[in-house]
DNA sequence: CTTAGGG
DNA sequence: CCCTAAG
């Protein structure tokens, strides 16, 4: 079966397990889209297996007949696995109205929280593609499909321990509190930054979730050890307290501290965005299923994000409890939708010409945090409303509804430089932020060739520290990566060289030091004569 | 956190 | 510049 999408595609799965590390001499990194295609692959069987479920029963023994290279899956953008392209990401995939709950878990497992109870095909035509004909001038053309499954939103009853000391966010407190003297704010805020985005708390997540709705078909998976203990999605409690309370109880106000107080939501359908399927006449219908089933999870495979609309406004405030928002108990029951939304849907403002809002999600008490559906579950640092890019950089506001376009414009800083951090990719609910570009300059260049004479390569704090202490915006991975930069600069023919010209002094000196560092080992060297070394690295 | 190295 | 394994 040739999928035209990546696997990869927002949805880390599960965390592989850890391997025996080798030295850092013979580090050599494979490829992320090589490491990951197992585990995609796993994900999206389970996937299969776990969502699919009852549909993949109807499949007769025919389907093993077929072969899967003949069904082809045009996925809009072709290759890319963005179901959102050529403007159809205006329209997400829509999600469920509000509905009763039945008074038990369609699952049998305390943590189920999502079953597809049945799949079909709503609308397959032969239309043919609006991007041109077809090869063979007969394109089935399934414009949505419509999936039945539950979603149960619970309030958490009994969060007697919330693994506050070892969550993420506590230990990420825990070690700023006690490093603020070595980094410098910059960077602290850089951290910040990448830890927010870490995938290693997605990975997290989505194997929670994934762990749960593998539990709720009797599947289980061999636990692993977490880097981070994962934040509960949602409570395991006893199915009887909440079943017993019925669907909505309290008074209407649905705070956070109304813990007695649900809203149990059943989401019956969702939509997804328009897709291709190309298939062989001759092909069974149960292969037909299958591949439809395969696009389905291709899209339940990806990052989600979940939208909430109310009387058909979307709902941008993720902080607002629910009965703030209007939420409660007395709604109507389709007063209430969800929009799951690829992740990389609001990447592109080319592929977004309309004003896609950024949606982020807070953790505590919103709506979006608790639904299950969401593969990409809330890193704990989006907690804080702003997220802060850097001191002198721009706050980005959490309830601005940002436009996938937007680019803010910061004041210049103290060196006079003008800052503009675009907003650039969302991944679920982090922003992660480009730094801009910033060439070294020619007095930069040199005092890191300077700082590296005397200190070698390999310990570029100390270079940072002593070349470019007061220099924020450049990390000691910069300074790492420039002279990467540099030599390879050295190396080839000034014709080739592109930006602002260093000197060829300096290029030498590059090439100097480099070669005098690599053989010498600057770790070790600089405990033993690093004031000696200096000069016999100039001499050279 | 730092380093190293690939992307 | 980014990302992240390894230490």
């Amino acid at each position: 079966m040739v999928l035209q999408r990546r696997l990869e595609y927002g949805f880390n799965g599960y965390q592989v397990p850890p391997t025996p590390r080798a030295p850092r001499s013979a580090r050599k990194r494979v490829s992320s889209w090589k490491k990951n295609e197992d585990h995609n692959r796993m994900c999206a069987f389970d996937l299969l297996a776990t969502v699919a479920g009852k549909l993949l029963l109807e499949v007769d023994d025919s389907v093993s007949k077929i072969d899967h290279e003949e069904i082809k899956i045009v996925n809009g953008s072709g290759s890319k696995p963005n179901v959102c392209d050529k403007g159809s990401c205006n329209k997400p995939f829509f999600v469920s109205e509000i509905i009763k709950a039945p008074d038990t878990d369609t699952c049998s497992g305390p943590a189920s929280g999502i079953t597809v109870s049945d799949c079909k095909i709503e609308d397959i035509n032969q239309k043919q593609m609006q991007t041109g004909p077809p090869e063979n001038g007969k394109l089935p053309f399934v414009n949505n499909v419509d999936c039945n499954l539950n979603l149960v939103i619970r309030d958490d009853d009994d969060d007697d321990d919330d693994d506050d000391e070892n969550s993420f966010e506590g230990s990420r407190r825990d070690t700023l509190n006690k490093k603020t003297v070595r980094a410098p704010p910059c960077m602290r805020d850089r951290r910040i930054r990448r830890l927010s985005a870490s995938k290693q708390w997605k990975i997290s997540q989505n194997t929670d979730v994934y762990r749960n709705k593998i539990n709720c078909c009797k599947y289980q998976r061999p636990l692993r050890d977490y880097p981070f203990k994962k934040r509960r999605l949602y409570q395991l409690d006893n199915p009887s307290k909440s079943d017993k309370s019925g669907f909505i109880e309290g008074g209407s106000s649905l705070d956070a501290t109304s813990q007695d107080s649900h809203v149990k939501l059943k989401i019956k359908s969702f939509r997804v965005p328009e897709f291709f399927i190309e298939i062989p006449e001759t092909a069974t219908v149960s292969s037909l299923k299958r591949t439809v089933m395969e696009a389905v999870t291709a899209i339940f495979s990806g990052e989600l994000h979940v939208g909430v609309m109310l009387q058909g406004k979307r709902i941008r405030d993720d902080n607002k409890t629910l009965s703030q928002t209007g939420i409660c108990h007395d709604n109507e029951l389709d007063a209430l939708g969800f929009t799951l939304e690829p992740n990389e849907l609001q990447v592109s403002p080319l592929l977004c010409p309309e004003n896609q809002p950024l949606i982020r999600y807070s953790p505590a008490q919103t709506v979006a945090n608790e639904v299950v559906i969401r593969q990409q579950a809330d890193s704990p640092m989006t907690n804080s409303r702003n997220i802060t890019v850097s001191h002198h950089e721009m706050s980005v506001d959490d309830k601005s509804g940002l436009d996938s376009r937007a680019l803010v414009t910061v004041p210049a800083n103290n060196t006079g430089e003008l800052e503009v951090v675009p907003v650039r990719k969302l991944k679920g609910a982090e922003v992660a932020q480009r730094r801009i570009r910033r060439p070294f300059s020619v007095s930069e260049v040199e005092a890191l060739v300077e700082a590296v004479e005397k200190i070698g390569t390999g310990r570029w704090r100390d270079v940072k520290l002593r070349a470019f202490d007061d220099a924020n915006h450049r990390t000691y991975v910069d300074l790492k990566d420039k002279w990467k930069t540099l030599v390879h600069t050295a190396r080839i023919s000034p014709q080739q060289r592109r930006g602002e010209p260093v000197p060829q002094e300096l290029l030498d000196r590059v090439l100097t030091a480099h070669g005098y560092w690599s053989h010498h080992q600057a770790k070790n060297q600089f405990k033993l004569n690093h004031q000696l070394e200096p000069q016999t690295c100039r001499l050279l």
